[in-house]
RNA sequence: GGAGGGAUAGCGAAGUGGUCAAACGCGGCAGACUGUAAAUCUGUUCCUUCGGGUUCCAUGGUUCAAAUCCAUGUCCCUCCA
């Protein structure tokens, strides 16, 4: 079965929308941030503690497992949710941001990438039919279209090259494209340029897809241009269709994409902040590292409602990250991850009572991107 | 009692006449991280009013110049009695 979008409500005041999309594996509400699970596991976390902590769908990467374990073993097991247990919904990245992380232009054809493997080095090509194919094994609900995601900044030139030929990359993933059991969506890119985004969009959608993303952002731009790419491409694109932003984001990222219109996120920066002892909370994001939180013993964040935050103390927290253990990891990925589903679950009941901006000041008002101000809580 | 070896920054450890305020590792203190080559990476770590000042167990000596050579002392380690 396909997955199904129901949009639901608008925003008043904004664009922002609240809905449900059906899977196979369930129904989960949107917006909604997507922990990320490339090698078929969100670090550090089970999936009991996934579900625990309210978390409704989840990535995996195409790359990555075609790689390791290989796509055959995971088909042989049944499909991801069966070989890593997880019977919920599953997005498969397909690989394109990978072109941005591991490839170099002279690496880029029209006919695929070669990747120099991260693992051994061993020199692998990856297409547009290949990558479905390994999504079809792979049996996520939700899979990728092949695209490039350039770096920034990039001249005109290329990004126009780039986003005619993900275009044609989309329409020959599209063709070998084999399992009713899953749904496709295609990726908008165009950097910066008005023009290009406008021109991918409208291509895109043109092929038809179930869903749509927006891609190439969070590579390095800033945030105004960041969000200009989400306006010069989300007016394209149809209304009854879920809209998906690629590796976004950091907690005012969130409000920011849904105020224009974002349905689904997805980002790293939850689960490899916490492994790198970093925190968000309500006033602000914190290094739980430093030597202030040493004799810390309030919780992560108070406001925070995860078991992290309801049992431990930042003091331990510091001393089991400090110390080098991985239950100081587990923790903060848990509180972090929790921290941005419960801003979506906030923000979903802001939107249903148009209250959407009102909940955004608020949010904003306590939380400082990238400020401590543990005095005020 | 005899014979060797050693003492270097918070710790471990290089350095054995000038290029040494002294490699490197750990520890400490910070910073970065947005579709995960990421439990990673970067900076910093004697004092300083940024001009400089004071260091390599201690004291004395040799030398233009000593962490490095010599003498004595203190402490530590190994082996033999």
């Amino acid at each position: 079965m396909k997955i199904k979008y129901t949009l639901l409500h608008k925003d008043t005041n904004t664009k922002a929308r609240y809905g449900t999309l059906t899977t196979n594996y369930g129904t989960f509400e949107t917006p909604i941030f997507m922990p990320v699970g490339t090698q078929a596991t969100v670090k550090t976390l089970d999936t009991d503690e996934l579900k625990a902590i309210g978390s409704a769908v989840i990535l995996a990467n195409t790359y990555h497992l075609w790689l390791r374990p290989g796509e055959d073993i995971v088909f042989k097991a049944g499909g991801l949710h069966k070989f890593m247990n997880y019977q919920g919904p599953i997005l498969t990245d397909c690989g394109g941001f990978q072109v941005f992380s591991l490839a170099s232009p002279k690496d880029i054809s029209e006919e695929g990438v070669v990747f120099k493997s991260h693992i051994n080095g061993e020199r692998l090509f990856l297409t547009p039919e290949k990558s479905i194919e390994i999504q079809n094994k792979l049996d996520s609900d939700i899979a990728m279209s092949f695209d490039e995601c350039p770096p920034y900044p990039v001249t005109y030139e290329y990004m126009k090259k780039s986003v005619e030929r993900t275009i044609r990359w989309a329409k020959r993933g599209k063709i070998v494209f084999n399992n009713p059991n899953q749904s496709l969506f295609g990726i908008v890119q165009g950097g910066e340029f008005e023009n290009l985004r406008e021109w991918s969009a409208k291509e895109t959608v043109n092929l038809d897809f179930d869903g749509y993303a927006i891609g190439g952002t969070s590579v390095g731009e800033d945030k105004p241009t960041m969000y200009k790419m989400i306006e010069y491409a989300i007016k394209y694109l149809p209304e009854d269709k879920p809209r998906y932003l690629m590796g976004v984001g950091e907690p005012t990222d969130l409000f920011e994409g849904v105020e224009r219109g974002i349905d689904m996120f997805d980002c790293v920066l939850p689960t490899r902040l916490a492994r790198h002892g970093h925190a968000f909370t309500k006033y602000g994001k914190i290094n739980l590292k430093n030597a202030k939180y040493k004799d810390d013993f309030n919780a992560v964040d108070k406001s925070c409602d995860c078991k992290c935050c309801a049992n431990y103390t930042r003091a331990y927290i510091r001393h089991l990250l400090v110390a080098n253990e991985t239950l100081g990891q587990r923790l903060l990925s848990i509180h972090n991850l929790r921290f941005l589903i419960k801003i979506m679950e906030d923000i979903r009941i802001a939107i249903k009572n148009d209250k959407f901006l009102d909940f955004k000041k608020e949010f904003y008002k306590s939380y400082k991107q990238g400020e401590d101000d543990e005095k005020r809580i």
